[in-house]
DNA sequence: ACCTTTCTGTAGCGGTCAATACATAAAGTC
DNA sequence: GACTTTATGTATTGACCGCTACAGAAAGGT
């Protein structure tokens, strides 16, 4: 099927997905304004005028890194959510642990750490990253009122609030990451999180 | 008393308190390394030499607004743990209230968010932070022990766990507000926080 | 009055930032 | 082999970074 066109000029001499994957830890450890350039190339081991040829400009590398990290580096947070084969209790649980989990080596999620501050430079990127958090908090949100609508979430319960909640220890986990917390401790401030889960919504 | 020794040379021609403030609210609303000594001057109303003989440099400006901020303009987080006459639950609930009505107008903490990322100029600055959560969290373990010698926590609780788990709700607040939660929003995490109590340490 | 002390504004230091101009190298096309 | 196309390495660009040299201004001391 798939006609494999010949490809013109002089051949890179780099793997652009590869490339593309050690930039992306970069801007995990530094972030966005914290990786300069020279940090990029350097850990890519390419020039910059090759990375400005394979990807444009620095916003756009983190663009693409940034939706590298999402569809499969960072934790499946949308996967976890969109379930609907287990209870909204179930399904936030799942959301908590895979982030515990891929939130190993002190590091954080690159959507709640990437660009923490509004810059002059960094305003598109940040506006971006700030969209997805609050998307995420959405689709807590709207998880819940599946939740409601399966019948293994009372309807009185205040969906905004409690998606909130989970949302705020989703984010905090970053933070303790950050701050060297083991995947072990994380862990255990998902189950604290999950033991509200009765006094907040109800036993299910 | 207190000999008004006169000052010798030319006077200052601004306060150093006022203008100390006004650099605390650019750290907070920047970070440590996204204030540029340009917005500083500006916002501050003085000229880089002026700034530099008043307070030395960067760093040494970024502790004395962070000081600052821990002492007066954040919250009173340290105060609320240390309360002895009031049990463990109600000093915890008062510290992340305290920090939920603070942390209003969209900026979180300054110790939190103040060098989310370790960078080659920073160094310093953020390993003092890091600390400063640490002795956070540290503090509030100290609390939760008291709770068990003064009997209003059960003496079988994973005190370590719990403690780990109201930091990161405490940190993720920041991450909130600076998201754009309202004070009432933050208060209404909070709240959900609180109401895990009963399954995570018992009723009290 | 004159000196010393301290602060002020201007102007600029070397360094790093993101991004590029340019000449050359390596491939396919004809 | 000549030509086109694309990637490469070197070497810069102008802008901004934190910071400071310098000369003049404004106070007290004598």
């Amino acid at each position: 099927m798939t006609a494999v066109t010949k490809e013109r000029g002089r051949p890179r001499k780099f793997d652009r997905d590869q490339v593309l994957r050690l930039a992306m830890e970069v801007f995990l450890d530094r972030g966005y304004d914290g990786a300069s350039v020279g940090d990029l190339t350097t850990a890519m081991g390419i020039n910059a005028p090759s990375l400005y040829a394979a990807f444009g400009c620095k916003e756009a590398l983190f663009r693409e890194a940034l939706d590298l990290y999402v569809t499969s580096a960072g934790p499946r947070t949308r996967d976890e959510l969109h379930k609907r084969d287990v209870t909204a209790r179930e399904a936030i649980q799942a959301m908590l642990r895979e982030a515990a989990r891929r939130f190993g080596e002190g590091r954080g999620c690159l959507v709640v750490l990437g660009a923490t501050h509004r810059t002059t430079e960094n305003e598109a990127v940040f506006h971006d990253l700030a969209e997805r958090r609050n998307e995420t908090q959405s689709l807590i949100r709207r998880r819940l009122k599946q939740g409601v609508a399966d019948g293994d979430v009372p309807s009185k319960v205040d969906i905004s609030t409690v998606a909130a909640f989970y949302a705020t220890v989703l984010n905090g986990l970053s933070l303790q990451a950050r701050d060297g917390a083991s995947r072990k401790q994380l862990m255990g401030v998902v189950d604290c999180a999950m033991k509200a889960w009765v006094g907040l919504v109800g036993a299910t």
